[in-house]
DNA sequence: GCGACAG
DNA sequence: ATCTTGTCGC
């Protein structure tokens, strides 16, 4: 499936500046038999939240490394469809072309939906760096099998650094600058942390 | 056979 | 992802 879809993934220069951007994460309860997915999309100038919209449900598929994305896809579908307010860019919370086969989470969201979407994962998948420099924007290229998938970025100096991959219809510049907009004071960008909130919230 | 392995 | 325990720093 992911091999078939893989053909769909526009590579794209831009966007230019996104007016808005949507953060989607997935949360599950102690059981692992229900979970809560959230999408919240921000206004990029001034970080606040325009739109909320959760779904709460079943893991639709086992956690299996390279195969994430069947987990909560269905889920964040779902609530991508309650949003009243169309987003120009989706930020997942895991990795897009940084993947085995060059399909992560974000490339089958942003295909899926066809809008512009990339990753930003803690920890990596696929790839291989050299040393991040300490300080905030400092970036290094995530390369697997030869080819460049992506890169690891200081959003914070001091602090360990994130994976940025790009999905569908966005460039890996793009992807880091807006990473970067969106991660003025923590680690992780605005979107992630408030959808990771909100989907936490549905399970108590 | 052994280590790696998004969330 | 989720959980616990402990430490460091503002």
């Amino acid at each position: 499936m992911q091999d078939l879809l893989r053909g769909r993934v526009v590579a794209a220069p831009g966007p230019a500046s996104p007016a808005t951007v949507a953060g989607l994460d997935v949360a599950y309860d102690d059981s692992g038999q229900r979970l809560g997915a959230a999408v919240v999309v921000l206004d990029t100038g001034d970080l606040s939240v325009l739109d909320t919209a959760v779904v709460r449900g079943r893991p639709a598929f086992p956690y299996v490394p390279g195969l994430f994305a069947f987990r909560e896809v269905p889920a964040l579908l779902a609530a991508l469809d309650r949003l009243t307010v169309r987003p120009e860019v989706l930020i997942c919370d895991g990795h897009g072309l940084a993947h085995p086969r060059r399909f992560g989470l974000a490339a089958h969201l942003g295909v899926l939906t066809d809008l512009p979407s990339f990753g930003v994962g803690k920890t990596r998948l696929v790839g291989e760096w050299e040393p991040v420099g300490a300080t905030r924007g400092s970036r290094s290229a995530l390369v697997d099998g030869g080819e460049p998938v992506g890169a690891v970025l200081r959003t914070q100096t001091g602090v360990k650094p994130v994976f940025v991959s790009v999905g569908h219809r966005i460039d890996l510049d793009h992807a880091c600058a807006l990473t970067l907009r969106l991660a003025p004071r923590y680690r992780l960008p605005e979107t992630t942390r408030v959808a990771d909130r909100v989907c936490r919230d549905l399970l108590t």
